[in-house]
DNA sequence: TATCAGTACTTGTGATCACAATACCGTCCC
DNA sequence: GGGACGGTATTGTGATCACAAGTACTGATA
């Protein structure tokens, strides 16, 4: 605190637990579907990938557990979820409560370094070369949501979205991977351009909108998608019975 | 499997692990105001009186800390959040736009039997001796208001809204107690009266505007009696400058 | 008397061990 | 050939230990 503005020579340096390390790579293998839905992970196989014991892997799945990324089996193993069509939209239905109210919220309040955020956000997205890995598209439009959402500076709220994000991870990548990425693409950016025009005419309402229909649209196709592999899933579904 | 159904001499044992029961019974302490907001939970201490080692205990603490019912010290202790004005009515926003959203459902689609337990819920919580403690008002209450979200049949939206009360929790006790409960009660019923009335009739809009004032007006309690005790709550809240 | 160094103690993190429950797999018998 | 049985390996849970970082108390010194 002596320090005086210029001497930025020596600011804290990074202090972040093992665990949490663990926690953050295992985070983000899901999000980049590296573990596929329905597989089973054991603390001991992941501690030895990621050259650590196990306890700071233990902890970080048991945390995953709690966000309800990850699923207690009655073994007390944990696995990916296999989203059933009524759990997907009943995630779907809480996002669209509280996506479109923080969208409102957005479109009520950002000014003008978010609304230039956002836009930025929106450029990368479309700029996203057709035959791009599933995960990038993913990622720019977790990017593009998450700008409006951040200009609505409700902090909670945007806690309670993050999670149901993940939990929706592992499944939508699939998602991409089987209809194929431009397919989805395409269908985004017409309420993403919804979305970033009433936000950028200040009009909550049609922001609001928008971004309710782009969820929308998303879980349809899931529905859709599961009816088509039904067969598929009922194997992975229980793999306990 | 092979019993028949009038064998009910052998049912599955619990199975629960002690991990899991230390954390029920944290939670419960928290709910209960066992312990004070910025009071500062330790393993060691609490495997102790709790007569297990410190592993179960740390596990339950990262899983309340997870939860954000339990706030991340820099020191990595654990203590029992202070929450600011600020903090309490993000949380109470994100309540109104959860539970009203809830209400609203519960308005549509409501059944018999669940509006009997309403209404049982109801009557448990107006009969409450008005020199109750705090803790068994505050039961009544989150009795009352849960019976009305799980008629909306949306688990997901229901697992969103549980950990948003349990964070209210020690503070809201508090405020109980220093308010003193008649006052609280007082004014709780009114609210409690229009949403069951509102449900009863499948009113929707009323059912999810009675719920939201009730959640305002608990928000508007907390700003002033924070403002009140500015001074108190100042020594409490950074314990580490 | 106020300040600072030094020490003993507390605390969370991570590793390792012990154990019970479960899953897996080969074998044997019908 | 197929299903039941039994042994082995795997897995999560819980306890204990080792350690580094931090805190508080103590005593000496200016």
């Amino acid at each position: 605190m002596e320090l005086k503005p210029h001497t930025h020579s020596l600011q804290p340096i990074a202090r972040d637990t093992l665990q949490e390390r663990v926690y953050l790579r295992i985070r983000q293998a899901l999000i980049h579907s590296e573990f596929k839905p329905g597989q089973v992970l054991t603390i001991r196989e992941l501690a030895q990938k990621l050259g650590t014991s196990i306890m700071p892997v233990r902890e970080a799945l048991q945390k995953l557990t709690v966000e309800r990324v990850l699923e207690l089996l009655p073994t007390r193993s944990v696995r990916v979820p296999v989203l059933s069509a009524e759990e997907f939209a009943e995630i779907c239905e809480a996002r669209m409560l509280l996506e479109g109210h923080m969208a409102r919220l957005a479109a009520e309040r950002a000014d003008a370094a978010e609304l230039e955020r956002i836009e930025e956000a929106s450029r990368a997205f479309l700029s996203a070369k057709v035959p791009s890995p599933p995960t990038v598209i993913q990622q720019r439009n977790r990017e593009f949501h998450f700008a409006i959402y951040e200009a609505a500076h409700q902090p909670t709220m945007l806690e309670l979205i993050e999670p149901l994000w993940v939990r929706c991870g592992p499944c939508t990548v699939a998602l991409f991977v089987d209809l194929g990425v431009e397919k989805i693409k395409r269908g985004a950016t017409t309420h993403h351009q919804q979305a970033l025009d009433a936000i950028r005419a200040h009009r909550p309402a049609a922001a609001e909108e928008a971004i309710i229909a782009d969820i929308r649209a998303t879980s349809e196709r899931y529905q859709k998608y599961r009816r088509e592999h039904a067969e598929f899933f009922a194997s992975a579904r229980h793999p306990l019975a």
